[in-house]
This record gives structure tokens, C-alpha cells and sequence, in this order.
DNA sequence: TTGTACGCGTTATCAC
DNA sequence: GTGATAACGCGTACAA
């Protein structure tokens, strides 16, 4: 029933607590053969040290956390893949947590793993957290945190990026190039830096190829295919239908796809769409998605060596971000016919 | 820099811990204007109590764990939502960890969250776990535990699944209804039970319409999209090409969808397809998926109650097994054309 | 080489 | 109503 600690062990040996103790850590001040002797009738009693009283006493788990908004997409399961992957070869136990994008569950959640004594976070911020001074404090306080996609530049810390802006303008690029000339814009919610990164991408192509850009075009939308959806409809009732759409999205691209296709609109050739951050309905929805995809996986990795870096230099360490490269995959929802 | 402790408010105040310890858990052998003191310098100075220090005294944090295969698909991901939609409101934090479908990596996620003295957990199986030893341990030695969907019937505990036998059988029948006669099967990894379930539902709504059934129309494919790729390219490549598939789950049902539209096969009219535990892609491909649907939010807040019913009731309690209903929603790929 | 004793941050049980 | 102290399970400096 109850869990065996390392008195039963000392007390079926007849030996005392702390050589149980340095059988398992390894130090050489032990002869072998009662180490292996206490290893033995340990596991044969099942015992195994117990890591939140380890925890406590050295103010470290070997844990680290990770906490992002959602796991619907497949976008941050595959980064936490990455995460993981790194982890789990180095002995690290990695606790997941959900802040279902709200910034309360966010703080809830770091702290949480902060009591809980976690070596390290990587965090993704939520779509509500505006107020980042937690954060800071964390930071302040010499812990070790690295953030990714969704970050923030009020915070100094490492983070893994993709370069939005330029993603975005090569996006709106590969639509004008086809050939489109009314291209609008579904952002994404203000306030979040990648919202504004690929909105300042869509402008400045536009710039670059000296074509007029209107108020209009550029309408909030959201993140969710609801949001692509119920502005598409709008535009539709509006009968303001525009050749080309940059989504800030994949869900967004497809909630408009499926307004278009209900009001009988062919796509690409009434419309044409380009989404953004790559999901797995991206080719296999009819027709297939142009978007770009993000190096989910190597965001994971990548994210988790720096916090790996920082959590083992015990001296100074520079904040670093990195930015990782993306890809414009292009499919048959943006192709021009003929 | 360092977490502020207990001791620290009680100097601060002139005052023992156990006043400060008092003041936090609302016994009534208080003065109010202490506690209120206390209280407001506590949170002045940042301090709240520590879980770990906590967990360690009274063997239990207040923490539940979630331990599933891969969250890459919307299913486990939609789940864990449910179960944290119930556990969040009742003060406990959900901690995911994610096997990979790995016996070790589950082993280790399991012992994990064991020695973070959870106070129970909510297992999906993965693939590869055959000896359930481990859990049948703990389930013995008194701990909460609850399995959804990838459950073992040797195990004497709780559960939440679908009736996998049950709608494999009417997904099958829906294929006869239609007209398809040459059916076949793109069975899971043998082994799991909702495997032998959904293969035994084939089978039996063939015996039902009294349809011969042949040895060779049950293909053990897999559970991956490649899996489903890869076995209708060998049956294409052998011209053993059926009238309609039923497939043990979405990803194979859409790696044949993919394999045959390469080949230039028509869906339905050439070959009609059905998948089963239904993905967000289903309704959005082309051409939409007839798929069975889970009630995946449902899962997880029966299994979240279900859980806490069982940490709650210090007492006796009997583990129940909960059959949640599907639901068969018929697109376009299993619609016989005329 | 091994044992004793202390401390990590709490709460519970005693005294006072 | 409040303070001292023992425990929770472990690692480690120090003593033996």
C-alpha cells in the first residue's frame, strides 16, 4: 500500500539511512559489495527515491514545463515532440499544461510547475496575456524560461521564432504573382506580435510591387476557422469578393474556404487562398492549401537545447533568439489557371 | 531571487510558523486581525505555501495526471480538455505526459507522476503495452486510476470507452445498406481490444446480411495514414481492388483515400471508404469522410468524474466500465451514386 | 567505510 | 489564541 522509503531499506539491512542513500548516489565512499547489496534488496522491495523529497532538499526535480495555449492544432503537439525528444535522452521528465488560452489557467499553470520545482519552462503565450509582468519577475529571479511562437519583446529571455514578416511577404508575394490584384487580409487578433508581423509582411509586399492597398482589405478576423468563416460570410453578404485571401491562419484560410464553397464560389479561380502555419488538413483538403509551414518539430528541439543550455551554465548566459526557417508550400488554392 | 518561505513572513511579523501556517488554512483557533495581517504581509511579500513541502507531509498534491499515446490526432487532445474542464474548477491541476506509444516511455511517465504523488490518473494504453503488471500494482496498492478508450480487460478499474463492436458493426451495415458487397477491412495492430472489436462488428454485420466474408478482406494495416497509404498501394498494385473500405480509424481511412485518388480511382463511385474515431479532417476532405464520431469531450469529463469519484470516496468503491454512445455521420465517400 | 544529525517547507499535535 | 516541535523522505557535512 504505502509507498517503501529508505528507512525500510535501512532498517531490512540493519544499516543506516545515508548509506542507502549513497548506494544510490553513486559516491565512492562505499564498498561495492553492500552497495550492490542495497541496490538488490531495494529493487527487490521496490523502492526507488522519492523525487518530490528530493525536490524539496535540493530546490530542483529534474522536470521541466511546458504550457501553451491549445493542443487542438497539430502545431504545438508536434513542437512539443520536439521538446520532449531532447529532453527524455538528457534523464528529464517533461509536465505538460494547457492554458486553453486564457491568461488566468497561463499563471495557474506556471505556477504550479514553478512550486513544483521545475528546472525550466517553455512557454507559448496565451492569445489574452497582455500582462507579462510575471513573467518578468520569473526572469528577474534567474529562471531559466524560453518562449516560442508566441512570444513577447517586452520579455528578455531566449525564444524560437519564425520570421512572420517575411513569411507573410513572401505569401502575399506569391499571390501577386499569380496575377491576383485584390488580395485582402484576414489578421489575426491585435495586440500579438505575429498578428502584426504578417500584417506588416502583407502591406510591405504590397509596397514593393507599388500596388494600392485599401482600408478595406485588411479585416480582423480571428484564429479559429469560425472566424475565417463568419468574415467570409460577410463579405459574401457584402458582395464585396476579393481575388485572393492571405489568412493569418490555416483555420481562418479554411473557415473562409468553406463560405466560399457553400456560396458556390470556385477556389482558386473565383478566389484564390493562402493560409499560414502548415496543419495537417493543408493538402488533403480539396482543394489543397497553399501555407506556410513551420519547422514545428525543430522549434521543439530548438527551444529545448537553449533552456537545456541555460538550465546547465550556472554562470552567465545571453539570451538568445533564434529564428528558424519556414516554407511556402504551394498548392492548387492559389494557382492562377492558365 | 529565492522562494519566500513560511519562516520568512513569520520573522517578518515576530510571529511563529504556525500562525502563518494557521492563517493560510482557515482553522478557527485564530484572531482575524492576525490572520488578516498575516494574509495581507504574505501577499506583500509573495509568498504562498510551497506544494511540494506539502505533498511530502500529507501524501497528496492536489495534482492529477493524464498519461496518453500521442496527442498529434484532435481525439487524446479533445479528451484532456474534458478532463481538465473538471478538475480545473475543483482546485486540481492536471499534469499531461505523453508515452509516444512506447511501453518505457509510459512506464516512466506513470512512475513520474506516481513520485509527484498525484493523486490519481487517467491512462490511455499505448500500442505497444502488453504487460500491464505495473498497473495492476497500483490499482492493488489502492491508487486512483481510471483508462479511456485504449483499456485492458485485465485490469480492475474504472473505464470510459465507446462501443467499438457496437458502430463498427452499424458502420459496416451502412456499407451492405448501400449496396457495397466486395467490403473490406484495414484492420488496427492486433492485440487492442477496440482492434478485435471493430474487426468483430465487421465481420458479424456480414454474417448478419448472411454475406460471404472473405479470409483476404481483412488487411492488418495499421493505425498511420501511411499505413493506410501503404496497404491500398499493394492492393492496387495486385488489382484486388474492393467495392468499399472499412477502416479501423481516419488516418488509414484517408491514406487509402489518398493512394486511390492517385491512381485516378473515383470516391465513392469506384471505391467507398468509412473511417472510424472521427478526425477534425473528416468533414473537410475531399471527399468528405463517413467516419464514426466520438464524444471526445464526454470522455474526458466522465472519466475526470469518474476519477473523482474515486479519490473522493475514502470508503469502498466499485470501478465501473462507461459506455458512451457514437454517432455515424455519412459523408459523401460512402454514398452509393446510382 | 559507515552512522548521526540537520535541514528542505509544510502541517498537526501538543503545551502554554 | 499562540508557540514549540515532530514528522514527511531524502542528501550530506560531520563525526566515528
Amino acid at each position: 500500500m504505502k509507498h517503501v522509503t529508505i528507512k525500510d531499506v535501512a532498517r531490512k539491512l540493519k544499516c543506516s539511512v545515508s548509506t542507502v542513500s549513497r548506494a544510490f548516489n553513486d559516491k565512492y565512499d562505499i564498498r561495492k559489495e553492500t552497495r550492490d547489496q542495497i541496490l538488490a534488496t531495494a529493487k527487490e522491495m521496490g523502492y526507488s527515491p522519492n523525487p518530490i523529497a528530493k525536490s524539496l532538499l535540493k530546490q530542483c526535480s529534474n522536470q521541466i514545463g511546458v504550457v501553451v495555449p491549445e493542443f487542438i492544432n497539430s502545431f504545438f503537439p508536434e513542437v512539443i515532440i520536439g521538446i520532449q525528444e531532447v529532453f527524455l535522452k538528457k534523464g528529464y521528465q517533461v509536465l505538460i499544461m494547457q492554458s486553453g488560452e486564457s491568461t488566468n489557467t497561463e499563471l495557474e499553470n506556471i505556477k504550479t510547475l514553478e512550486k513544483n520545482m521545475v528546472d525550466g519552462m517553455i512557454v507559448s503565450l496565451s492569445l489574452e496575456t497582455k500582462n507579462v509582468d510575471y513573467f518578468k519577475n520569473l526572469i528577474n529571479s534567474g529562471f531559466p524560461l524560453v518562449l516560442f511562437n508566441r512570444v513577447s519583446n517586452e520579455l528578455d529571455t531566449s525564444k524560437v521564432v519564425i520570421d512572420d514578416y517575411k513569411w507573410a511577404f513572401f505569401a502575399t508575394e506569391h499571390l501577386i504573382y499569380q496575377g491576383f490584384r485584390n488580395i485582402f487580409h484576414f489578421a489575426g487578433p491585435g495586440g500579438l506580435m505575429f498578428t502584426q508581423n504578417r500584417r506588416n509582411g502583407f502591406v510591405d509586399a504590397h509596397r514593393k510591387h507599388k500596388l494600392p492597398i485599401s482600408e478595406n482589405s485588411i479585416m480582423e478576423a480571428g484564429l479559429l476557422m469560425s472566424d475565417g468563416e463568419r468574415v467570409m460570410e460577410k463579405l459574401i453578404a457584402m458582395h464585396n469578393i476579393p481575388d485572393a485571401i492571405f489568412a493569418v491562419n490555416d483555420p481562418t484560410a479554411i473557415g473562409a474556404m468553406k463560405a466560399l464553397k457553400k456560396h458556390g464560389f470556385k477556389i482558386p479561380d473565383d478566389v484564390a487562398l493562402v493560409g499560414f502555419t502548415e496543419s495537417k488538413l493543408a493538402p488533403l483538403i480539396d482543394p489543397p492549401l497553399t501555407s506556410v509551414a513551420q519547422p514545428t518539430h525543430e522549434i521543439g528541439t530548438t527551444a529545448a537545447r537553449l533552456l537545456l543550455d541555460r538550465i546547465e551554465s550556472k554562470g552567465i548566459f545571453v539570451p538568445q533568439t533564434v529564428v528558424l526557417n519556414g516554407r511556402l508550400n504551394v498548392r492548387e488554392s492559389s494557382m492562377k489557371l492558365r
